[in-house]
Order: structure tokens, then sequence, then C-alpha cells
DNA sequence: TTGTAAGCGTTATCAA
DNA sequence: TTGATAACGCTTACAA
């Protein structure tokens, strides 16, 4: 990397300009390897296509001049940005936060980078972001959840490259689809509770996005078969959800839902939250209030007692994303356009009663 | 937006040749407002330099046309890209999530774009990484801590652009640095644990990047002015941090180092892992061991019991390195290149006596 | 397999 | 204040 010695061949000093960024281009190489600048194009994107002569004479002049491709140059002249634009509704979500750690690691070494987009639950923020990302005519699109506006599903679906919608499947995808039933997540926890002997099983939601609503519908399915429902039995909350919010929705809820003896909740968070509140209160979990999380984080089987929770693979779901994008991408576009990755009920000592 | 309608203008349908995209350019906007192209890039970057009357005309025409910007011919002729490169080690982490909800958020309505890099804790990769933003011309770089390599170092120094390190604060800045003491944070929470009587503290320590040992170091100082140290007090891992493993260090810790009355952890996944073990043994909080986390997580104040901390300002430090790179963007680079965001001790249940 | 010429859509330069 | 022209660094189309 002898950067500073001669990242200016001799050759290219005079003719540089002002506005050059004064970094060495692919002329510079194509001239100290002796080649043109198209040979050189081709050794970077195809070298298969390049004599292995030519190809080590390039690598060579590469190296010396510490040459790095500009993607801006690419992407104007291809018409195509080797970007992948992700739109997520959350960052210090965990969830989501492992799906882009999938994503991320999906990549591995292809050029492919990610835009970024956080829609913070706004499906209007999700069509606007969109629009911007679309200007830079992105490689693939991934975007959360299936219920697009219908002005985001037309761009999406004239977008002209791979789109994968994530963490839920369903019966229209716009092209592909990765991800998992939350109805069925939510009705399984709660037929687990029932089954063990709950009857009064209250739900716990906050944020209550398309995904949560999905959930509780599961939760309510679950009572057609078995229990007896009571709409007093439901506390929910737009807000945001966290640990303390758990705590709060669960004192709302044991006040309100006479004879309470289990809780489904929303996600892991409020499942913690309700934990803590009930030892507050010594109030002793299995025995008298049953907890269920949902997504299964790391610190549910940590927990004293252990959290039952829905395992779900929201890192697989990133990684398969991308799978598939760079399937299309390579031509041979998956026969399944719609993986459903599934999920676990992993019982744990909170929905265990001797 | 008639885009259907007319986003080809008629005079331009007969030139566009194959390789176009398709999408209105710049030359559309100017000829279907009837002004040359740099007037209307003018418009969009500085549009007190159009008078009123061709600023109108462009408008329109850019709303009749549906024109967005593209940004790869912008930071190809221009040599600078509008985008800031934010190198962090973990996205899982919640502080760094939160750390990128700061930068994301402090961008607001300006055209800068986060290119985001995860470095997994390595400085190898964090080089890696940076080469490859470089060759982008960023506008800015974000960069985790002030343990650069060598190299990396120099590569930051010669960016040519506005480097905020982010954190922690340190003696030498590349350029600007926002962060905090986590010397200082370690040193405090052990000193406050032994105010309150404790003499036996360990220290429980995951990951062990730099920022983990200068907490370390604090630790081991706030001994040397009070109590009486001993190695077997500490006990920490190159792995991952993570609740179970603070539930496994600390069973570690109480194994080997006898009479142990207190634990100052790292950050605090372990400490809520030390809490769960804590109540799975019987053993009582504070009463007979007293818990101190790291970061202040919105979840230690709910625990019960709940759990000391020193709160960090992860969030404002991503808002305050954008506010100092936005600031030098425009030409009035901050005076205070080094700015110091402090953290709070936040004493709860776990480390109050009766 | 390699090369030439002509863009890609924007902005810097210089002139009017 | 406005505009014509020539880059910016790369890839497509076509030719050899």
């Amino acid at each position: 990397m002898q950067l500073a010695g001669n990242a200016r061949p001799g050759d290219a000093v005079g003719n540089r300009s002002r506005r050059s960024s004064g970094r060495p281009t692919l002329a510079d190489v194509a001239s100290r390897a002796g080649v043109g600048t198209i040979t050189v194009s081709r050794a970077l994107r195809d070298p298969e296509r390049v004599s292995s002569e030519l190809r080590e004479r390039i690598d060579a002049a590469i190296t010396a001049l510490g040459y790095v491709l500009n993607p801006n140059a690419r992407a104007l002249a291809s018409a195509r940005a080797d970007v992948i634009g992700v739109l997520i509704p959350s960052l210090t979500n965990n969830v989501f936060a492992e799906v882009l750690r999938g994503i991320h690691d999906g990549l591995g070494d292809s050029a492919l980078q990610i835009q970024f987009g956080n829609t913070h639950y706004s499906a209007d923020e999700e069509e606007r972001l969109l629009r911007v990302f679309l200007g830079q005519r992105p490689s693939a699109l991934i975007v959360s959840g299936i219920d697009q506006l219908p002005a985001t599903r037309r761009l999406l679906e004239t977008a002209g490259c791979p789109v994968v919608q994530i963490m839920e499947t369903g019966p229209n995808p716009i092209d592909m689809m990765v991800g998992f039933s939350h109805f069925d997540g939510g009705q399984q926890a709660t037929e687990h509770m029932l089954q063990i002997g709950c009857r009064r099983i209250g739900f716990l939601g906050a944020r209550m996005d398309p995904r949560s609503q999905r959930r509780l519908a599961g939760y309510r399915a679950a009572f057609r078969a078995t229990g007896v429902f009571d709409e007093l039995l439901v506390t929910t909350t737009p807000s945001p959800s966290s640990v303390s919010m758990g705590a709060y929705l669960f004192r709302q809820a044991i006040s309100k839902a006479p004879g309470l003896d289990g809780v489904v909740c929303n996600n892991d968070d409020l499942a913690l939250g309700v934990l803590f509140e009930c030892n507050r209160q010594g109030i002793s979990v299995p025995d008298r209030i049953c907890i269920a999380g949902y997504n299964d984080l790391e610190m549910m089987a940590v927990a004293y007692p252990s959290l039952t929770s829905i395992r779900t693979p929201r890192y697989e779901v990133g990684r398969q994303a991308i799978a598939m994008i760079r399937a299309a991408l390579a031509g041979d576009r998956p026969e399944q356009v719609i993986v459903d990755l599934g999920f676990e009920l992993k019982v744990r000592e909170s929905t265990t009663r001797q």
C-alpha cells in the first residue's frame, strides 16, 4: 500500500484536473497495468472473463496504487446501486436489531451494502423513506410486515427489483416473504395456559402494531375452542413496550379482572415487567399467576422463575431474506416465495404447575 | 405526481438512449421549466441564489415530473457523498442501538444519510470497513471508542472530513470526541458500595473491550483509597455479555471469593443475571449481596429489588455527535472538540441497606 | 479476450 | 443571476 509514494502515477499527474478527488481511478490502474480501462472493470466484476496474465498485472497495479472502486460512479454508469434498502420499524427493539444482524451476516463477502431506514412504526414514514430509497435504484428492498399502504405496495410492485416482506407471512406477497404466523403464536401460548389449568388468562399488549394485533387475535381464538372469554381480560396500550409498561399493565389487569390466573404478553419486556411486579407484590409465579412472553429473548431462560415464551426466528429471518435476494439477483429466483420459518413454544417454570 | 402520464416529457423521449433509467433527470426538469440544468441544480441546493420566478417554474416542473435527485450522480460530480459513515461494535447491544437512534434523530430533515458498519468489536474489521467507507468520500465519520489501530488512526486523520470518536473521552482526539469516562463510572460505583459498608466487592465483566477494561481499572482504583483488594474478587470473560453470563460469572465469583458481599457489573445484563441467580439460590439482595450494573437500561428501575446502575447518556452521545458534525459541515467547527457528557450513579434498592 | 466510444446525471468552472 | 461546457469514474454497446 504505497499510497504516499505513488498514488498518482506519473503519466496521470499532469492530466488530473482540479476536480479530481486525488484518489487513483480505474484509468490509473489500467495505464499502470498497460491495459484498457474496461479490462480492469471486467477483472473487478468477473475475473473469469479476463486472461490470467492480465488479471495478475491488474491485481498488482490495484495493490500498488491502493485503488478502491468508486461505488457512486459504478451506480451511475450501471443505473443500479449495490444497495439493499431495509425498512424496519424500530432500532431499539431487540427483535429488529437481531433481524438486522442476520441481514448483515447474510451479506457475507458480497459487495452489497445495506441502506437502513427506521419507520418508527409509521406507515406514512415507511412510504416516505421508500421514495427516497427508490431514488437510488436499489438492488433489492426489504420491508417489515405485510400491512403496507396501498400506494406503498404499488411503489414496491413497480420497483423493478426483488422485494422481501419480513417477520410475517400472509396470502398476497408483493414479491417474496419470510416470516412466521403471529396469530398462531398468540393462539398456541394461550392454549398452553388453558391446558395447564388456567381459566382467567389475561392478554397484555403494548404498541399494538399489526403483528401485535394478530397475536391478540390468536389469543382470542384460543378461547373460542376451550375457555370462557371475558373482554376485561384484555389490557393494551398504544404506547411503546417496556419492562415498566409490563408492570403497569399488570397492575391494571389484576385490578379490573378478578380471578386472573395467567397472562399472555405481547412480548418479553412486558413479561419481565409482570414477573417483577409479582415479586414486588408477593404474588407467586406460577402458583397464582402464570406468565408467557413472546420472542424468547435470552433473559427468559435465566429469569427466576424462568419464563415461558414463543421463540421466534428473527435472526434467521434476516439471513433468509438476504439468501432469497441473492438468489434472485443471481438469476434463480426461489421457487418458494413464501417462507414460513415457524416458531417454538418454550415452556418454562412460569407456566409449570406441579 | 402525474408520473404515469408524462414522466417523459415529449422533447426528451427521442433522445433517451437505452442506457437511461427512464426516470426524469435534471435536464428534463430544466427543459420543462425553460431554464438551464445548472439553474435547477442551484435551485435544489441553494434556493436563495435563484430568482423567485424561476424557482417557482422549477418547483412546478419537479412536481409535475415527479423528479427525484440522483444521489450517485451528485456524489460523483461533487466528489463528496452526503453520507456519514458510522462504525459501531455491535447491533444487538442495546447501548449502541440507542446511540444509533440518537444519530438518526439528530439527522432530522438534513439530506445526510447514514452508512452503518458493524465491527463486531474487532479493530481489524474496523479498519477494513473504514477503507470501504473512505472509498465513498463520506461527509463525516463516526467511530466508537478511542483505541483505534495506528493505521486506522492515520486513515482517519487524513480522511479530509469531520471525525467524531464516541462513547469515550480521552486526551488525543483525532478530530472531535463525545463521550464520558468509563474509569470514573467504575470507580464511582465501587466507592458507593464501599461507602454503604461492603468490603468484599467483586467485579464481573464480559467481553472486556477497552471500555470494560477502563471500568475495571476504575474499580481497582476505588480500592486503593479505601478497601483491601484481592485479585480473586475479579471475574471476567472475553465472551459476549448476556444475562445468563451474569448468572454464570456470579456462580464462579461466589465460589472462589469467600465472603463476597457485593458485585459491580460491567453492564446491566450481567447485573440482571446476578439478581436472578441470587433469587434462585435464595441469596438476599441487598442484605447479603449488593449489586450494581452499568448503563442503566430501562429495566433496572423496575426490577425487584430495583437495581443500582450508572446512567450513561448514550442517546445523547449520538445526537451530540451529529450536532458537532453538522456544525463542522456548516463551517463553524465547535470550539470545544472534546465533549464529556458525564454519567449519573442511580442508587436503588440493590445497594440500599437499612 | 480485449478495446473504443459514448454515455450515466450531476456539479465545478468560467463566461456572459 | 444565469448558462454552456467539461468533467466526475465507471459501465454499456459495439467492434475488432
